[in-house]
DNA sequence: TGATTTTCTTGACAATTGTCCAGAGAAATC
DNA sequence: GATTTCTCTGGACAATTGTCAAGAAAATCA
Protein backbone atom coordinates (compact mmCIF):
# COMPACT_ATOMS: atom_id res chain seq x y z
CA UNK A 1 0.00 0.00 0.00
CA UNK A 2 2.70 2.00 1.07
CA UNK A 3 4.33 1.17 -2.37
CA UNK A 4 1.40 2.18 -4.83
CA UNK A 5 0.96 5.32 -2.77
CA UNK A 6 4.09 6.39 -3.37
CA UNK A 7 4.10 5.37 -6.78
CA UNK A 8 1.17 7.75 -6.90
CA UNK A 9 2.45 10.16 -5.81
CA UNK A 10 5.40 9.78 -8.22
CA UNK A 11 2.68 9.90 -11.09
CA UNK A 12 1.35 12.99 -9.96
CA UNK A 13 4.76 14.71 -8.86
CA UNK A 14 5.78 13.79 -12.73
CA UNK A 15 2.80 15.52 -14.17
CA UNK A 16 3.59 18.79 -11.96
CA UNK A 17 7.19 18.18 -13.36
CA UNK A 18 6.06 18.66 -16.87
CA UNK A 19 2.99 21.27 -16.19
CA UNK A 20 5.79 23.50 -14.70
CA UNK A 21 8.04 22.72 -17.31
CA UNK A 22 5.42 23.97 -19.82
CA UNK A 23 5.06 26.96 -17.40
CA UNK A 24 8.47 27.62 -17.38
CA UNK A 25 9.02 28.58 -20.93
CA UNK A 26 5.82 30.29 -21.20
CA UNK A 27 6.98 32.72 -17.69
CA UNK A 28 9.93 32.89 -18.98
CA UNK A 29 8.46 34.57 -22.28
CA UNK A 30 5.74 36.53 -20.89
CA UNK A 31 7.06 37.21 -17.28
CA UNK A 32 5.11 36.62 -14.18
CA UNK A 33 2.27 38.97 -14.57
CA UNK A 34 1.01 38.20 -18.24
CA UNK A 35 1.38 34.62 -17.80
CA UNK A 36 -2.25 33.44 -17.48
CA UNK A 37 -3.12 30.02 -16.85
CA UNK A 38 -4.93 29.98 -20.15
CA UNK A 39 -1.90 30.80 -21.63
CA UNK A 40 0.59 28.56 -19.51
CA UNK A 41 -1.76 25.31 -20.38
CA UNK A 42 -2.21 26.12 -24.23
CA UNK A 43 1.61 26.23 -24.19
CA UNK A 44 1.24 22.83 -22.66
CA UNK A 45 -0.58 19.92 -24.07
CA UNK A 46 -3.52 20.15 -21.76
CA UNK A 47 -6.37 22.45 -21.00
CA UNK A 48 -6.76 25.16 -18.95
CA UNK A 49 -8.82 23.15 -16.63
CA UNK A 50 -5.74 20.86 -15.52
CA UNK A 51 -4.39 23.34 -13.48
CA UNK A 52 -6.63 23.70 -10.51
CA UNK A 53 -5.99 19.79 -10.41
CA UNK A 54 -2.96 19.80 -9.74
CA UNK A 55 -2.19 23.00 -8.21
CA UNK A 56 -4.83 24.87 -5.84
CA UNK A 57 -4.30 27.79 -7.39
CA UNK A 58 -1.98 30.65 -9.46
CA UNK A 59 0.54 30.98 -6.89
CA UNK A 60 0.98 27.49 -6.26
CA UNK A 61 1.80 26.88 -9.26
CA UNK A 62 4.33 29.52 -9.71
CA UNK A 63 6.07 28.29 -6.43
CA UNK A 64 6.14 25.37 -7.19
CA UNK A 65 7.91 26.51 -10.76
CA UNK A 66 10.42 28.61 -8.71
CA UNK A 67 11.39 25.63 -6.73
CA UNK A 68 11.49 23.40 -9.96
CA UNK A 69 13.32 25.75 -11.88
CA UNK A 70 15.99 25.93 -8.97
CA UNK A 71 17.11 22.49 -9.12
CA UNK A 72 18.81 22.73 -12.43
CA UNK A 73 20.42 26.24 -10.93
CA UNK A 74 22.37 24.54 -8.38
CA UNK A 75 24.87 22.58 -10.17
CA UNK A 76 25.47 25.24 -13.19
CA UNK A 77 28.85 25.69 -11.98
CA UNK A 78 30.25 22.75 -10.51
CA UNK A 79 31.97 21.82 -13.45
CA UNK A 80 33.91 25.02 -13.28
CA UNK A 81 34.87 24.66 -9.63
CA UNK A 82 35.59 20.94 -9.61
CA UNK A 83 37.67 20.63 -13.32
CA UNK A 84 39.49 23.61 -12.76
CA UNK A 85 43.20 23.24 -12.14
CA UNK A 86 44.39 27.36 -11.72
CA UNK A 87 43.35 30.42 -10.16
CA UNK A 88 43.33 31.29 -13.92
CA UNK A 89 41.80 28.64 -15.69
CA UNK A 90 38.72 29.05 -13.26
CA UNK A 91 38.06 32.51 -14.37
CA UNK A 92 38.34 31.78 -17.76
CA UNK A 93 35.50 28.94 -17.29
CA UNK A 94 33.58 30.81 -14.83
CA UNK A 95 33.44 33.73 -17.18
CA UNK A 96 32.67 31.48 -19.91
CA UNK A 97 29.88 29.92 -18.17
CA UNK A 98 28.22 32.86 -17.53
CA UNK A 99 28.16 34.03 -20.93
CA UNK A 100 27.07 30.81 -21.83
CA UNK A 101 23.79 30.88 -19.56
CA UNK A 102 23.60 34.51 -20.39
CA UNK A 103 23.34 33.33 -24.04
CA UNK A 104 21.39 30.15 -23.93
CA UNK A 105 18.87 30.89 -20.21
CA UNK A 106 18.33 34.38 -21.18
CA UNK A 107 14.59 34.33 -20.31
CA UNK A 108 14.59 32.01 -17.42
CA UNK A 109 16.95 34.67 -15.71
CA UNK A 110 14.51 37.43 -16.44
CA UNK A 111 12.09 35.39 -15.03
CA UNK A 112 13.59 34.82 -11.99
CA UNK A 113 14.75 38.59 -11.51
CA UNK A 114 10.84 39.26 -12.26
CA UNK A 115 9.99 36.78 -9.60
CA UNK A 116 12.61 37.97 -7.45
CA UNK A 117 11.22 41.96 -7.56
CA UNK A 118 7.34 40.33 -7.47
CA UNK A 119 8.33 38.76 -3.97
CA UNK A 120 8.91 42.10 -2.21
CA UNK A 121 5.18 42.58 -3.06
CA UNK A 122 3.86 39.13 -2.82
CA UNK A 123 4.57 37.79 0.25
CA UNK A 124 3.61 34.24 -0.48
CA UNK A 125 6.36 34.35 -3.05
CA UNK A 126 8.65 35.25 -0.74
CA UNK A 127 9.77 31.98 1.21
CA UNK A 128 10.63 30.15 -2.20
CA UNK A 129 12.45 33.30 -3.66
CA UNK A 130 14.48 33.42 -0.11
CA UNK A 131 15.16 30.05 -0.39
CA UNK A 132 16.47 29.87 -4.27
CA UNK A 133 18.36 33.30 -3.55
CA UNK A 134 20.49 31.45 -0.44
CA UNK A 135 21.27 28.59 -2.92
CA UNK A 136 22.36 30.61 -5.24
CA UNK A 137 24.70 32.57 -2.83
CA UNK A 138 26.22 29.56 -2.17
CA UNK A 139 26.62 28.45 -5.18
CA UNK A 140 28.60 31.57 -5.78
CA UNK A 141 30.64 31.24 -2.51
CA UNK A 142 31.60 27.59 -3.73
CA UNK A 143 33.44 29.30 -6.98
CA UNK A 144 34.65 32.13 -5.18
CA UNK A 145 36.46 30.16 -2.23
CA UNK A 146 37.62 27.71 -4.61
CA UNK A 147 39.16 30.31 -6.95
CA UNK A 148 40.73 31.44 -3.65
CA UNK A 149 41.73 28.25 -2.73
CA UNK A 150 43.62 27.91 -6.13
CA UNK A 151 45.43 31.14 -6.32
CA UNK A 152 46.39 30.44 -2.68
CA UNK A 153 44.89 33.84 -1.37
CA UNK A 154 41.92 34.11 1.30
CA UNK A 155 38.81 35.55 0.58
CA UNK A 156 38.09 39.26 1.92
CA UNK A 157 34.83 39.38 1.24
CA UNK A 158 31.48 37.66 3.03
CA UNK A 159 29.43 35.57 1.40
CA UNK A 160 26.83 37.55 0.77
CA UNK A 161 28.59 40.36 -0.58
CA UNK A 162 30.70 37.89 -3.39
CA UNK A 163 26.84 37.20 -4.48
CA UNK A 164 25.65 41.13 -4.29
CA UNK A 165 28.51 41.63 -6.06
CA UNK A 166 28.58 39.38 -9.17
CA UNK A 167 24.52 39.20 -8.88
CA UNK A 168 25.02 42.75 -9.93
CA UNK A 169 27.39 43.12 -12.54
CA UNK A 170 25.15 39.55 -14.38
CA UNK A 171 21.44 41.34 -13.69
CA UNK A 172 23.44 44.86 -15.89
CA UNK A 173 24.57 42.02 -18.57
CA UNK A 174 20.74 40.40 -18.65
CA UNK A 175 19.39 43.73 -18.88
CA UNK A 176 21.76 45.24 -21.43
CA UNK A 177 21.41 41.90 -23.64
CA UNK A 178 17.45 42.49 -23.22
CA UNK A 179 18.21 45.62 -25.03
CA UNK A 180 20.12 44.14 -27.98
CA UNK A 181 23.61 45.23 -26.74
CA UNK A 182 25.52 42.17 -27.78
CA UNK A 183 28.46 43.84 -26.46
CA UNK A 184 27.21 43.11 -22.74
CA UNK A 185 29.06 39.32 -23.14
CA UNK A 186 31.96 40.54 -23.71
CA UNK A 187 32.09 43.52 -20.97
CA UNK A 188 30.87 40.85 -18.39
CA UNK A 189 33.69 38.88 -19.15
CA UNK A 190 36.03 41.33 -18.47
CA UNK A 191 34.14 42.48 -15.20
CA UNK A 192 34.28 38.81 -13.70
CA UNK A 193 38.13 39.46 -14.42
CA UNK A 194 38.66 42.59 -12.54
CA UNK A 195 36.28 41.94 -10.03
CA UNK A 196 36.90 38.03 -9.12
CA UNK A 197 40.89 39.42 -7.46
CA UNK A 198 39.72 41.93 -6.18
CA UNK A 199 37.77 39.64 -3.37
CA UNK A 200 41.17 38.22 -2.76
CA UNK A 201 43.03 39.48 -0.14
CA UNK A 202 47.24 38.97 1.21
CA UNK A 203 48.53 35.44 0.14
CA UNK A 204 47.68 32.50 2.39
CA UNK A 205 50.76 30.51 4.07
CA UNK A 206 49.81 26.95 4.55
CA UNK A 207 51.19 26.30 8.14
CA UNK A 208 51.45 22.33 6.87
CA UNK A 209 53.28 23.06 3.96
CA UNK A 210 56.32 24.61 5.77
CA UNK B 1 -0.57 83.72 -28.21
CA UNK B 2 2.54 81.34 -27.17
CA UNK B 3 3.18 82.62 -23.12
CA UNK B 4 -1.30 81.49 -23.66
CA UNK B 5 -0.06 78.20 -24.92
CA UNK B 6 3.24 77.84 -22.70
CA UNK B 7 0.93 78.57 -19.55
CA UNK B 8 -1.65 75.63 -20.32
CA UNK B 9 1.00 73.37 -21.26
CA UNK B 10 2.67 73.97 -17.68
CA UNK B 11 -1.07 73.63 -16.14
CA UNK B 12 -1.39 70.42 -18.11
CA UNK B 13 2.16 69.05 -17.09
CA UNK B 14 1.46 70.61 -13.57
CA UNK B 15 -1.50 68.13 -13.28
CA UNK B 16 0.64 65.22 -14.85
CA UNK B 17 2.88 65.23 -12.51
CA UNK B 18 0.14 65.20 -9.79
CA UNK B 19 -1.43 62.61 -11.42
CA UNK B 20 2.05 61.02 -11.48
CA UNK B 21 3.10 61.52 -7.78
CA UNK B 22 0.05 59.82 -6.27
CA UNK B 23 0.27 56.87 -9.44
CA UNK B 24 4.01 56.36 -7.92
CA UNK B 25 2.23 56.19 -4.53
CA UNK B 26 0.49 53.65 -5.64
CA UNK B 27 2.61 51.74 -7.88
CA UNK B 28 5.37 51.69 -4.69
CA UNK B 29 2.49 49.81 -2.70
CA UNK B 30 1.19 47.33 -5.39
CA UNK B 31 3.78 46.70 -7.95
CA UNK B 32 3.13 47.66 -11.79
CA UNK B 33 1.18 44.15 -12.60
CA UNK B 34 -1.67 45.03 -9.42
CA UNK B 35 -1.73 48.53 -9.76
CA UNK B 36 -4.85 48.98 -11.76
CA UNK B 37 -6.15 52.55 -13.21
CA UNK B 38 -8.95 52.81 -11.10
CA UNK B 39 -6.84 51.88 -7.53
CA UNK B 40 -4.38 54.72 -8.98
CA UNK B 41 -7.14 56.96 -9.59
CA UNK B 42 -8.79 56.38 -6.55
CA UNK B 43 -5.88 56.87 -4.69
CA UNK B 44 -5.91 60.26 -6.20
CA UNK B 45 -8.43 63.19 -5.84
CA UNK B 46 -9.52 62.48 -9.27
CA UNK B 47 -11.72 59.66 -10.92
CA UNK B 48 -10.89 57.02 -13.33
CA UNK B 49 -11.21 58.41 -16.04
CA UNK B 50 -9.45 61.82 -16.19
CA UNK B 51 -6.32 59.36 -16.56
CA UNK B 52 -7.64 58.72 -20.59
CA UNK B 53 -7.51 62.64 -20.97
CA UNK B 54 -3.81 63.28 -19.58
CA UNK B 55 -2.52 60.11 -20.63
CA UNK B 56 -2.83 58.26 -23.85
CA UNK B 57 -2.64 54.55 -22.30
CA UNK B 58 -1.56 52.99 -19.26
CA UNK B 59 2.13 52.50 -20.54
CA UNK B 60 2.30 56.23 -21.31
CA UNK B 61 0.86 57.06 -17.29
CA UNK B 62 3.97 54.18 -16.07
CA UNK B 63 6.47 55.97 -18.55
CA UNK B 64 6.03 59.33 -17.40
CA UNK B 65 6.03 58.46 -13.93
CA UNK B 66 9.22 56.94 -14.05
CA UNK B 67 10.39 59.51 -15.92
CA UNK B 68 9.18 61.65 -13.55
CA UNK B 69 10.70 59.32 -10.48
CA UNK B 70 13.95 60.11 -11.95
CA UNK B 71 14.19 63.80 -11.06
CA UNK B 72 14.23 62.56 -7.05
CA UNK B 73 17.06 59.95 -7.60
CA UNK B 74 19.67 62.29 -9.89
CA UNK B 75 20.52 64.42 -6.55
CA UNK B 76 20.06 62.00 -3.81
CA UNK B 77 24.02 62.01 -3.30
CA UNK B 78 25.04 65.04 -4.44
CA UNK B 79 25.31 66.06 -0.72
CA UNK B 80 27.51 63.37 -0.14
CA UNK B 81 29.99 64.16 -2.76
CA UNK B 82 30.55 68.14 -2.09
CA UNK B 83 30.25 68.29 1.24
CA UNK B 84 32.68 65.43 2.38
CA UNK B 85 36.35 66.36 2.72
CA UNK B 86 37.98 63.30 3.33
CA UNK B 87 37.81 59.77 1.78
CA UNK B 88 36.26 57.68 5.16
CA UNK B 89 34.08 61.12 5.62
CA UNK B 90 32.35 60.37 2.46
CA UNK B 91 32.52 56.64 2.97
CA UNK B 92 30.38 57.33 6.17
CA UNK B 93 27.77 59.67 4.42
CA UNK B 94 27.37 57.48 1.30
CA UNK B 95 26.53 54.63 3.63
CA UNK B 96 24.34 56.19 5.77
CA UNK B 97 22.61 57.83 3.18
CA UNK B 98 21.95 54.33 1.46
CA UNK B 99 20.58 53.31 4.81
CA UNK B 100 18.40 56.24 4.93
CA UNK B 101 16.87 55.67 1.43
CA UNK B 102 16.27 52.09 2.44
CA UNK B 103 14.61 52.99 5.08
CA UNK B 104 12.77 55.88 3.64
CA UNK B 105 12.07 55.18 0.17
CA UNK B 106 11.84 51.54 0.16
CA UNK B 107 8.53 51.32 -1.69
CA UNK B 108 9.80 53.56 -4.14
CA UNK B 109 12.79 50.84 -5.09
CA UNK B 110 11.37 48.31 -5.33
CA UNK B 111 8.88 49.58 -7.68
CA UNK B 112 12.52 50.59 -9.63
CA UNK B 113 13.53 46.70 -9.19
CA UNK B 114 9.88 45.84 -10.32
CA UNK B 115 9.89 48.03 -13.95
CA UNK B 116 13.61 47.26 -14.31
CA UNK B 117 12.38 43.38 -14.63
CA UNK B 118 9.85 44.82 -16.24
CA UNK B 119 11.22 46.28 -19.62
CA UNK B 120 12.60 43.20 -19.91
CA UNK B 121 9.57 41.83 -20.99
CA UNK B 122 7.82 45.08 -21.89
CA UNK B 123 9.42 46.87 -24.88
CA UNK B 124 7.83 50.44 -24.19
CA UNK B 125 9.60 50.44 -20.78
CA UNK B 126 13.20 50.10 -22.21
CA UNK B 127 14.01 53.06 -23.48
CA UNK B 128 12.98 55.37 -19.96
CA UNK B 129 14.11 52.07 -17.85
CA UNK B 130 17.73 52.34 -19.88
CA UNK B 131 17.57 56.33 -19.77
CA UNK B 132 17.23 55.95 -15.71
CA UNK B 133 19.69 53.16 -15.02
CA UNK B 134 22.40 55.33 -16.79
CA UNK B 135 21.28 58.12 -14.60
CA UNK B 136 22.11 56.38 -11.77
CA UNK B 137 25.39 54.81 -12.87
CA UNK B 138 26.54 58.74 -13.67
CA UNK B 139 25.54 59.13 -10.05
CA UNK B 140 27.40 56.57 -8.72
CA UNK B 141 30.13 57.28 -10.70
CA UNK B 142 30.63 60.85 -9.37
CA UNK B 143 30.50 59.17 -5.60
CA UNK B 144 33.09 56.58 -6.38
CA UNK B 145 35.50 59.50 -8.50
CA UNK B 146 34.88 61.55 -5.26
CA UNK B 147 36.04 58.71 -3.13
CA UNK B 148 38.97 57.76 -5.18
CA UNK B 149 40.13 61.85 -5.32
CA UNK B 150 39.73 62.32 -1.41
CA UNK B 151 41.62 59.01 -1.41
CA UNK B 152 44.20 60.57 -3.55
CA UNK B 153 44.14 57.19 -5.27
CA UNK B 154 42.84 55.99 -8.86
CA UNK B 155 39.51 53.89 -9.40
CA UNK B 156 40.69 50.75 -10.66
CA UNK B 157 36.50 49.70 -11.80
CA UNK B 158 34.97 51.02 -14.95
CA UNK B 159 32.04 53.03 -14.34
CA UNK B 160 29.05 50.51 -15.42
CA UNK B 161 31.33 47.70 -12.77
CA UNK B 162 31.39 49.86 -9.79
CA UNK B 163 27.58 50.63 -10.30
CA UNK B 164 26.90 47.02 -11.31
CA UNK B 165 28.31 45.98 -7.78
CA UNK B 166 26.95 48.56 -5.27
CA UNK B 167 23.01 48.03 -7.16
CA UNK B 168 23.73 44.66 -6.44
CA UNK B 169 24.36 44.92 -2.68
CA UNK B 170 21.74 47.66 -2.61
CA UNK B 171 19.11 45.51 -4.38
CA UNK B 172 20.25 42.52 -2.00
CA UNK B 173 19.47 45.15 1.32
CA UNK B 174 16.63 45.76 -0.08
CA UNK B 175 15.30 42.22 -0.53
CA UNK B 176 16.01 41.27 2.67
CA UNK B 177 14.80 44.15 4.57
CA UNK B 178 11.13 43.24 2.71
CA UNK B 179 11.80 40.25 4.01
CA UNK B 180 12.04 41.88 7.73
CA UNK B 181 15.64 41.35 8.22
CA UNK B 182 16.52 44.70 9.93
CA UNK B 183 20.12 43.80 10.03
CA UNK B 184 20.49 43.81 6.47
CA UNK B 185 21.07 48.28 7.69
CA UNK B 186 23.76 47.28 9.21
CA UNK B 187 24.97 44.63 6.66
CA UNK B 188 25.20 47.45 3.58
CA UNK B 189 27.09 49.99 6.00
CA UNK B 190 29.73 46.61 6.62
CA UNK B 191 29.46 45.97 2.95
CA UNK B 192 30.36 49.62 1.16
CA UNK B 193 32.90 50.25 3.86
CA UNK B 194 34.72 47.05 2.46
CA UNK B 195 33.61 47.23 -0.76
CA UNK B 196 34.41 50.96 -1.83
CA UNK B 197 38.19 50.40 -1.09
CA UNK B 198 38.44 47.88 -3.48
CA UNK B 199 37.25 49.54 -6.57
CA UNK B 200 40.32 51.78 -6.01
CA UNK B 201 43.98 50.86 -7.00
CA UNK B 202 47.37 52.45 -6.26
CA UNK B 203 48.45 55.81 -4.62
CA UNK B 204 47.92 59.09 -7.31
CA UNK B 205 51.32 60.75 -8.10
CA UNK B 206 49.70 64.39 -8.65
CA UNK B 207 52.42 65.00 -11.17
CA UNK B 208 51.25 69.31 -10.63
CA UNK B 209 52.16 69.32 -7.08
CA UNK B 210 55.69 68.12 -6.88
C1' DT C 1 -23.86 87.77 -18.31
C1' DG C 2 -23.72 84.49 -22.06
C1' DA C 3 -20.83 81.58 -25.08
C1' DT C 4 -17.11 78.59 -25.63
C1' DT C 5 -13.51 75.83 -24.36
C1' DT C 6 -11.31 73.02 -21.01
C1' DT C 7 -11.60 69.71 -17.50
C1' DC C 8 -13.61 66.02 -15.15
C1' DT C 9 -17.29 62.34 -13.91
C1' DT C 10 -19.92 58.57 -14.66
C1' DG C 11 -21.43 54.65 -16.77
C1' DA C 12 -20.77 51.38 -20.27
C1' DC C 13 -18.10 48.09 -23.29
C1' DA C 14 -15.50 44.02 -24.57
C1' DA C 15 -11.79 41.32 -23.18
C1' DT C 16 -9.35 38.79 -19.91
C1' DT C 17 -8.64 36.86 -15.62
C1' DG C 18 -8.67 33.01 -11.75
C1' DT C 19 -11.70 29.79 -10.17
C1' DC C 20 -14.95 26.21 -10.01
C1' DC C 21 -17.78 22.28 -11.55
C1' DA C 22 -20.41 18.70 -13.99
C1' DG C 23 -19.40 15.22 -16.55
C1' DA C 24 -16.65 12.65 -20.14
C1' DG C 25 -12.94 9.61 -20.67
C1' DA C 26 -9.10 6.58 -19.05
C1' DA C 27 -7.07 3.53 -15.79
C1' DA C 28 -7.00 0.62 -12.09
C1' DT C 29 -9.14 -2.67 -9.22
C1' DC C 30 -11.97 -6.38 -8.18
C1' DG D 1 -16.23 -7.53 -17.75
C1' DA D 2 -18.10 -4.47 -14.15
C1' DT D 3 -17.16 -1.01 -10.86
C1' DT D 4 -14.66 2.23 -8.77
C1' DT D 5 -11.18 5.57 -8.80
C1' DC D 6 -8.35 8.73 -11.09
C1' DT D 7 -7.58 12.12 -14.75
C1' DC D 8 -8.90 15.51 -17.77
C1' DT D 9 -12.10 18.55 -20.63
C1' DG D 10 -14.80 22.41 -21.71
C1' DG D 11 -17.93 25.59 -20.37
C1' DA D 12 -19.65 28.80 -17.03
C1' DC D 13 -19.10 32.19 -13.27
C1' DA D 14 -18.04 36.67 -11.17
C1' DA D 15 -14.56 39.93 -10.84
C1' DT D 16 -11.37 42.92 -12.80
C1' DT D 17 -9.15 45.07 -16.44
C1' DG D 18 -8.05 49.06 -20.00
C1' DT D 19 -10.53 51.87 -22.88
C1' DC D 20 -13.86 54.97 -24.53
C1' DA D 21 -17.60 58.34 -24.99
C1' DA D 22 -21.50 61.30 -23.63
C1' DG D 23 -22.40 64.76 -20.98
C1' DA D 24 -21.94 67.50 -16.45
C1' DA D 25 -19.14 70.92 -14.25
C1' DA D 26 -15.77 74.39 -14.17
C1' DA D 27 -12.97 77.77 -16.13
C1' DT D 28 -12.10 81.09 -19.64
C1' DC D 29 -13.28 84.49 -22.71
C1' DA D 30 -16.39 87.89 -25.21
Amino acid sequence: MTALTTRAADKVDARRNQLAESALKTLGELGYARASLREIATNSEFSHGVVHYYFRDKIELIVYCVRYYKARCVTRYDAVVSESTTADGLLDAFAAKLVETLHEEAPMHRLWYDLRAQSMFEEQLREAVTMIDRTLEEMIWRVVTRYAELAGREVVATSDTAYGVLDGVFQQALLALAGGEAAALDRITGQVRALMPLLLGARVVDSAAS
